[in-house]
DNA sequence: TAAATAGGTCAGTATTACTGACCTTGTCAA
DNA sequence: TTGACAAGGTCAGTAATACTGACCTATTTA
């Protein structure tokens, strides 16, 4: 595996390093997604439910709007995963307070424990990595996968994530 | 938005971490694939073929097994997309000189602009996020991305990533 | 009261991916 | 040279995710 690579061309390794970057964004996030794969096959369950439940537990009490927009997936394809969710109990909904069209989505004492379940495996990956690369690179790599977002969207994101949920 | 945080917990603070990470990776990649999706839609191809073309394009010569490999999906769905891509000569394929029961795979001068044209956006998006992160993010993030890696996985995906692909 | 909004639903379709079984071609060692 | 094994393809059936488009109800609001 020793090469000699050419001498320093900046477009080159320009390109080279920007493909290095989407390589390591294609195979974390597929080890990342794996395993949670599979613990939801026991639940007969998809990733589409986890990412619903992971999120209803992360922003209690919002609306199914506001759930669509985080997935930015549609109407249908949410109705198809809540309903699931709903008839197994793991999920309930009450209508809001102020505006009775709402519908407020909530985890029940089921649907947190199943949300843990499922999580509990990539929080203990990201905790390897984190544990193993340092603060700073953790840093930095908060800061980079901010800068990938969709300018419009890097507001709302920021925002999201760092009041824990909120 | 102003909210006074509970006095420092570590167990709260680590879990909160690592739930910041999950999400940034999920808020990232949702972001990272739309733009290719949409631009695949034209070409009447699918995700699963931009994938397959930017690592053949990465690898080029290298085995239907080891394509299998990087994906991690079944012979049965990559060979249905490797058609697609054959039919439509973004692909060619030659048999192994040592070993002719091996297909090994090339991207056509065709098969090289279509992926061009799909991974530039996905390019731009990094240089945007490396510019303005700075190199130091960068070298974070990589070292982070890597450690997400399943242990097994890690060893092959830094090698492969660092040659550059040969 | 009419328009707009939150949400759901029905119908039809496409893509990706899976399991399992089986086949061909080719390699290589006993 | 035969037989096990490997690389790859293929057929059949199934499932999950997600889409478009049309249409519906309940409710809020101008």
């Amino acid at each position: 595996m020793v090469e000699t690579r050419p001498p320093a061309n900046p477009l080159f390794l320009r390109d080279e390093e920007l493909r290095q970057g989407i390589e390591l964004m294609f195979y974390a996030y597929r080890d990342f997604t794996f395993e949670a794969d599979q613990q939801l096959k026991h639940y007969k369950l998809g990733r589409a439910h986890h990412r619903a439940l992971y999120f209803i537990g992360r922003h209690p009490g919002q609306t199914v709007g506001h759930l669509l927009g985080i997935l930015k997936v549609t109407k249908q394809s949410i109705s198809r995963v809540l309903k699931d969710l709903i008839e197994q109990e793991y999920v309930e909904q009450k209508s809001g307070a102020r505006d009775r069209r709402e519908r407020r989505l909530f985890l029940t004492e089921r649907g947190e424990k199943l949300e843990r379940d499922l999580t509990d495996r990539q929080s203990q990956r990201f905790a390897r990595a984190y544990r193993e690369t340092g603060a700073e690179a953790v840093e930095g790599f908060r800061k980079v996968l901010l800068g990938l977002l969709d300018p419009t969207e890097r507001g709302h994101v920021d925002k999201r994530v760092r009041s824990g949920g909120r």
